[in-house]
DNA sequence: CCGGGCCTGCGG
DNA sequence: CCGCAGGCCCGG
């Protein structure tokens, strides 16, 4: 499921609701979505610390919390493909695949909920969450990134423009949609080699990058089946996708059928008419 | 670089 | 039954 645009607006659906409230419980029914510490760690550290900001890195939801005890310390998720982060109410029978329920102060409660079960959970001091999570090695934010920047990481890499957007080493965030979606808008063909792109195309590129991104952002990300924001509603932006999922249709800026291909290992859509 | 593994569910 | 799915890690 979800990529930047959708772990954004989970955040921005959650902050309201948990800004300055304190977790009072922690019930864990699937211990293995705790990658860290161990499950037992995670509730006591946990317990009764409140959360003083949300943010997110990349593809990651970051909860910032008071350092009213001792340290600071920060609980980050990862929702991989089937994550949710959502409030409940004390929902009785809880909804399928629920492994993790969190309750807040204000009476609020905050459901991890993940049918294939990739995602997990973290919880460590400031200074060690980066190594913890993994966080450390991610490139920088796709949003607000320079021409400059772009162009850099472009430079001198031979591998195809699909497979560069993926790699969170290079760029934080942009997954299989949105790479099909950036694509297309800057007209790129998926399997270019990303160091020949010209100057005019890595600034179509960059342009392309922001827009996606914004837009997808603007219609509270993308729902094809399991994405559902912190309260629960699905986004909109699946009516605006122009390349992906597409396969078979007419492209429409050049009237050309859209094509799918395996690239990475990745189901890549793209037109093969205006894409080059 | 590819393929497999992690998991479950859905649609053909 | 098989292939496929918004991710990511690992080993060959």
């Amino acid at each position: 499921m979800p990529e930047l645009p959708e772990v954004e607006t989970v955040k921005r659906t959650l902050s309201p609701h948990l800004m300055g409230q304190k977790f009072t419980e922690i019930k864990i029914y699937h211990p293995a979505v705790i990658a860290y510490p161990d499950a037992a760690a995670f509730v006591k550290i946990l317990t009764g610390r409140p959360v003083r900001s949300l943010d997110r890195r990349g593809k990651y939801l970051i909860f910032n919390l008071d350092e009213n005890l001792d340290e600071a310390y920060c609980l980050v998720g990862h929702l991989r493909m089937t994550g949710r982060l959502i409030l409940a109410g004390d929902a009785v029978p809880l909804a399928p695949h629920t492994h993790v329920v969190f309750s807040l102060d204000n009476g609020v409660y905050l459901h991890w909920v993940d049918v294939r079960r990739f995602g997990r959970l973290y919880l460590a001091r400031e200074e060690e969450i980066m190594a913890v999570t993994g966080m450390a090695k991610l490139g920088p934010e796709p949003l607000g990134m320079s021409v400059e920047a772009l162009a850099a990481i472009c430079a001198g890499r031979r591998r195809p423009l699909k497979q560069l957007l993926l790699d969170q080493h290079l760029l934080a965030g942009i997954g299989n949609i949105y790479a099909d979606e950036i694509l297309f808008e800057a007209g790129l063909h998926p399997g270019r080699e990303a160091g020949s792109l010209n100057r005019m195309e890595i600034e179509r590129l960059q342009k392309a990058v922001q827009q996606v991104l914004r837009q997808a952002i603007a219609n509270q990300g993308t729902t094809f089946r399991d994405y559902v924001d912190g309260s629960g509603r699905p986004g909109k932006n699946q009516e605006y996708l122009k390349a992906y999922g597409r396969t078979g249709k007419p492209c429409s800026r050049c009237g050309q059928l859209l094509e799918r291909v395996i690239l990475g290992g990745r189901s890549t859509h793209f037109c093969p008419g205006c894409q080059k």
